[in-house]
RNA sequence: GGAGAGAUGGCCGAGUGGUCAAAGGCGUACGCCUGGAGAGCGUAUGAGCUUAAUAGGCUCCGUGGGUUCAAAUCCCACUCUCUCCGCCA
């Protein structure tokens, strides 16, 4: 959620930001227009709200002096504007709670220097590690090569479950598994963050505080009978889990990885990636969240990204990262750089990981602050990476350390993670 | 699921209708003291909104309602935490 303030200050800048992410002149307009007529009703409901209690403290007075006359005096006047201040106060709430829906369907202001577009194609791509993988033979795509060494079963995934699910079989599971230990031993071991297994179902308010709701609640799956939501990524519960703290600046950043699968409808993305296990409801991810001072968030979004590369060099997996645009970064972000693997099936890069800056978005909907040496408090940064999405980075494997007899080779970092094997 | 206890400032904890943003303690900051440190002493110290303002005013004692001129305090509902019982991986 964007700071009013913010908005009342400077709406020229506001606009033109969030006019570069498709936001419209009229919303910010129409935004200050209810923020004028609230805050006028503040001021007067404050003097009435003064009246009243300077009345009703000289009735105190009087009636510890036993004056009965001079309290019947002025209670009809305390009465009176008890009544007008709560049928004020209730007219107040609902124009506050308009503009706070308001609010919450603004996006993050992007940082100055995103490059601005509309879509997936104004993307610009920063560096390349690695070549695309070459072959002496023709590479297979992971569903032909997982289904037919039954590693990959998605006929029987589709009967107990529909479609977008994927069975992992044998050394296809254990690979998972392997992979999630390699990717947190190196991110607590290497990079110095804490593990944390959070809960995978959320409360409403916890999906509304990390920005996933109310925009994107066709996206989400959730219970009825409790309205409790499936995290759609770790850096839901991650990035809510200090919610209403007050962090000491001397304890920044706080860096938490975590591994829980992600559940999410892909509602509107039909016919994307219909083939394979590259988009599904349920995919395991390994996430990096941090909570970081104003000033030091866009520095440790480098470090984040660094962190989540460092496990594609450790699996010798060539990618690239590239720089969202703003008409394609997040609701929630400032500034976004995505790592994308190189997929043969697919001739090309294929996102593997997206490492947000989100400033200050989330942290005010929450509502974690930081203290200040000073003892001044604000708002913290918070931020969030994949690092990365384990079933891609599975798919990854299968299809560029594919051999030419239909196996595939065991990268060297995962070997003693799988009992020693070179190949399945 | 049943019974009970509780929720107050960064933390602990007092407060059962008006003089309470709220005692006391801890912590923190500054000063005194000291060769230096500690102890000790003194002063300050909740958040948010409004405002040019560290002036004044307003809101906030788990959440939401209610009673009252006036609610941390009384009433109702809910949420969460803890203890005991039951059930259970």
């Amino acid at each position: 959620m964007l700071d009013i303030k913010v908005i009342r200050e400077d709406p020229q800048k506001v606009k033109i930001l969030l006019g570069r992410r498709g936001v419209p002149e009229e919303e910010i307009d129409k935004i200050l227009k209810m923020d004028e007529k609230i805050r006028k009703m503040i001021t007067d409901l404050n003097s009435m709200r003064a009246e009243r209690n300077s009345i009703s403290k000289e009735i105190a007075k009087l009636k510890a002096a036993k004056d009965e006359e001079g309290v019947n005096k002025i209670l009809d006047r305390g009465k009176m504007l008890s009544e007008k201040i709560k049928s004020d106060e209730d007219e107040l709430s609902r124009l506050q709670s308009q503009l706070n829906q308001a609010l919450l369907f603004l996006p993050n202001i992007p940082y100055e220097k995103v490059p601005f577009g509309r879509d997936e194609n104004d993307n610009v791509e920063i560096r390349r590690w690695g070549e695309p993988t070459k072959f002496n033979f023709d590479p297979q795509p992971h569903w032909d090569l997982g289904s037919k060494r039954g590693l990959l079963d998605f006929e029987r995934a589709a009967k107990i479950s529909g479609s977008r699910f994927t069975i992992l079989k044998g050394d296809a599971a254990l690979m998972e598994r392997a992979l999630i230990s390699f990717m947190i031993d190196l991110h607590t071991k290497k990079h110095g963050y804490t593990e944390i297994l959070p809960p995978h179902l959320v409360l409403r308010q916890t999906m509304l505080n990390t920005g996933k709701l109310p925009k994107f609640e066709e996206e989400s799956y959730s219970t009825t009978l409790d309205d409790l939501f499936l995290i759609p990524t770790a850096e839901v519960p991650l990035s809510a889990m200090h919610q209403d703290e007050i962090i000491d600046e001397k304890d920044l950043p706080l860096k938490y990885v975590s591994y829980t699968p992600c559940y999410r409808r892909e509602a509107g993305s039909y016919g994307k990636d219909v083939r394979g296990m590259i988009r599904q409801h349920q995919f395991d991810k390994v996430e990096l969240v941090k909570y970081t001072k104003p000033e030091d968030s866009y520095e440790e979004l480098e470090s984040l990204t660094h962190d989540a590369e460092e496990v594609l060099q450790y699996l010798e997996l060539p990618y690239r990262v590239i720089e969202l645009c703003t008409g394609d970064i997040g609701f929630v972000s400032a500034r976004t750089y995505d790592i994308e693997v190189w997929l043969p099936s697919y001739n090309n890069y294929k996102e593997i990981s997206s490492c947000s800056n989100v400033t200050d978005f989330q942290a005010r909907r929450a509502n974690v602050r930081i203290k200040r040496n000073n003892g001044t408090l604000e708002f913290a940064h918070t931020l969030n990476g994949s690092g990365l999405a384990v079933g891609r980075t599975l798919v990854a494997i299968f299809e560029n350390y594919q051999t030419r007899d239909g196996k595939i080779r065991v990268p060297e970092v995962l070997r003693d993670y799988m009992g020693g094997k070179t190949e399945i």
